[in-house]
RNA sequence: UGCCCGAUAGUGUAAUUGGCAACACGACAGAUUCUGACUCUGUUAUUCUAGGUUCAAGUCCUAGUCGGGCAGCCA
């Protein structure tokens, strides 16, 4: 063989940083005999985002990849702002994407052994109950640059601090006013190893263990934990984590248990969007949008009810690659990925969004015929269907220009334009408003030897689509734009917030006249309207017999491309 | 005036770990078209800076520049 041979057939196999990572570590003695286990942990207070989608689409990915385990686990480990409906929606969001979790479990699951571990670092001496008020306690952290002090309690006794922390736990300390500390190092240059809160009390209903506990783990304290008891081999988390493994190694090493390994990578940012769930949680709030699932939102569930596809998805998280360089992609790519899919499965239908209506003069009046019409041009085996042609139809306003540039190829006076499946009509006559001066139809002949199908000998160079006016059915439709109109809606200017970048048009309703057949498919359903773009039927708001079409995104148009540099001419 | 991390075409990600810098998307030009869609062809452009080691550096060393993270009893 030689090398160009081999070069054409071998498909190298490109392994991001963490597979690399994962691969040499599965040299490793520690980890012979044992499979890849990874976990994907939310904490369930918000809906999940294209952001987690990422690290949804890594974690199981790498599981399915390597042959491992993937479980969910949810963080809960903060009752206050942790809820029912978010674990709900979560497990919804992940199973909709395509993924199944090899066991589900919860950091709640945890809190005994939690504790029992708390008490042996305790007897260790590694481990103390804290008097100091937070305030006292931010204090004694001391800053950036400077170290801590230690904090008086710090030398208490194994034995007071048995005592302490097992009346924390009873509930005879109020809320405040300890907590349960790990003695590392106030001088530490990384502020995560100054004596991190292991415990504080706190007096909430938990959506799990409800009033059981009045003392609850961090976040440092329960997750690495919770890994370890899960055999969890390598735990991947996002950047901001990174401060953290030094810590998250000595719970390990100093508890002496199963020490998975921690690897960070960046988080997703998207252009044009913001994807902290403080901010979509204050969208939602402030009703800027119609709640979580809003057709404009990042979140996984407005993505769905958009019409986004799992598989346009999926394949969007693999295609931005995975690296610790902080990064911002383009929402455009978002958006191809959309279209490739959408592409191949969506149904071709005629839907006309800014009816103009269009009278062929010499087409008898009464009568009706039925053109065939290709559902998906990618999909044969999505078949035909038959569309009523008549003497009266629209065609949308745009495809109508009085004064037209040169490159217009579509109906201007005196000129001819193919009508989709139909036939090739003429333009002779228009009509106005006689007071606005308004083009309110369209005055047409057709040829009736120009039949889609017919060989014809000329050439015309636009086609247009169109519905018969009476067959037509007036349904809503629901054009959505981006929710922001800045690139990075987070940088506002002084005293403004990104509330204040939102689009004012991202939602425009508008009624639309289209083909018969729409109105009988189901919630759910994507089509493609031509030369439009591909919609979808909303799952809340549509009837029986009444859709509501949510535009998910417009196909590319070169035209506007054209006309936006003025070279239409 | 701390600690940690990062920097490769416009964007994002690779480079057999020291051996001819590539892939995808975009942009641009063209072909095709009963969707100005899709598809196809072509073009474009890349190693943060300065030194050093080496036959050879995106990769190793030194210094710098720029960007990000960290001072919750949040995760």
């Amino acid at each position: 063989m030689d090398k160009n041979e081999q070069g054409s057939e071998a498909k190298v196999e490109r392994l991001n940083f963490i597979e690399q990572e994962i691969e040499k570590d599965f040299q490793l003695p520690k980890l012979q005999g044992k499979t890849l286990a990874t976990r994907f942990p939310p904490e369930p207070n918000g809906y999940l985002h294209i952001g987690h989608a990422k690290s949804i689409c890594l974690n199981f990915g790498l599981a399915k990849k390597y042959g491992g385990t993937c479980n969910l686990r949810f963080d809960d480990t903060n009752p206050s702002k942790e809820e029912q409906e978010y674990v709900d929606s979560i497990q919804e969001d992940v199973r909709w994407l395509g993924f199944e979790w090899d066991a589900l479990w919860y950091a709640s699951d945890y809190f005994d052994q939690l504790y029992e571990w708390a008490l042996q670092l305790i007897r260790d001496g590694k481990a103390y109950v804290c008097d100091l008020t937070p305030a006292e306690t931010r204090d004694y952290r001391g800053t950036l640059t400077a170290p801590g002090k230690e904090s008086p309690y710090r030398n208490r006794s194994v034995a007071e601090n048995l005592d302490l922390f097992e009346r924390m736990r009873a509930g005879e300390f109020p809320d405040g006013s300890r907590t349960l500390r790990a003695k590392i190092d106030m001088a530490a240059p990384n502020m995560n190893l100054r004596d991190p809160v292991m415990y504080r009390v706190l007096r909430a209903h938990h959506h799990r263990t409800g009033d059981k506990w009045c003392i609850y783990p961090m976040y440092d304290w329960a997750h690495g934990q919770s890994d370890s008891i899960e055999g969890i081999t390598h735990s991947i988390c996002t950047l901001e984590f990174e401060d953290h493994r030094p810590l998250y190694n000595w719970f390990c090493e100093n508890l002496g248990i199963w020490h998975p390994r921690q690897i960070e990578f960046a988080r997703l940012n998207l252009s044009y969007t913001v994807m902290s769930k403080r901010k979509l949680l204050q969208l939602v709030q402030e009703k800027h949008v119609s709640g979580w699932d809003d057709p404009r939102m990042p979140t996984i569930s407005g993505f769905r009810r958009r019409g986004y596809t799992p598989e346009s998805i999926r394949n969007f998280c693999d295609r931005i690659g995975v690296a610790k360089f902080y990064s911002t992609i383009d929402v455009g790519v978002l958006e191809g990925c959309l279209r490739e899919h959408l592409n191949v499965v969506a149904n071709r239908v005629m839907a006309v969004l800014n009816p103009l209506k269009v009278v062929l003069t010499n087409y008898p009046e009464e009568q009706v015929e039925m053109m065939e019409a290709i559902n998906n041009p990618e999909d044969p085996q999505a078949g035909t269907r038959q569309l009523p042609f008549s003497r009266e139809l629209y065609i949308e306003q745009e495809d109508f220009m009085e004064d037209a540039p040169r490159k217009f190829f579509r109906l201007k006076p005196g000129g001819e334009v193919r009508l989709r499946y139909g036939y090739i009509i003429q333009c002779q006559e228009v009509v106005k408003d006689p007071s606005s001066g308004e083009v309110i139809e369209v005055h047409c002949t057709y040829d009736p030897q120009t039949r889609s199908g017919m060989q014809v000998d000329r050439k015309v160079k636009g086609t247009i689509h169109w519905v018969s006016a009476q067959h037509a059915k007036d349904v809503e439709v629901r054009l959505y734009d981006r929710l922001f109109l800045s690139e990075n809606p987070e940088e506002a200017g002084e005293g403004k917030s990104f509330i204040d970048n939102m689009n004012p048009d991202s939602l425009t309703v508008i009624h639309a006249k289209v083909e018969p057949s729409l109105v009988e498919l189901p919630a759910g359903t994507r089509v493609q309207f031509e030369r439009n773009g591909y919609f979808c039927i909303d799952s809340v708001d549509s009837q029986p017999g009444q859709p509501v079409f949510n535009r998910i995104v417009t196909l590319r148009d070169s035209w506007a491309k054209l006309q936006a540099k003025g070279q239409a001419d």
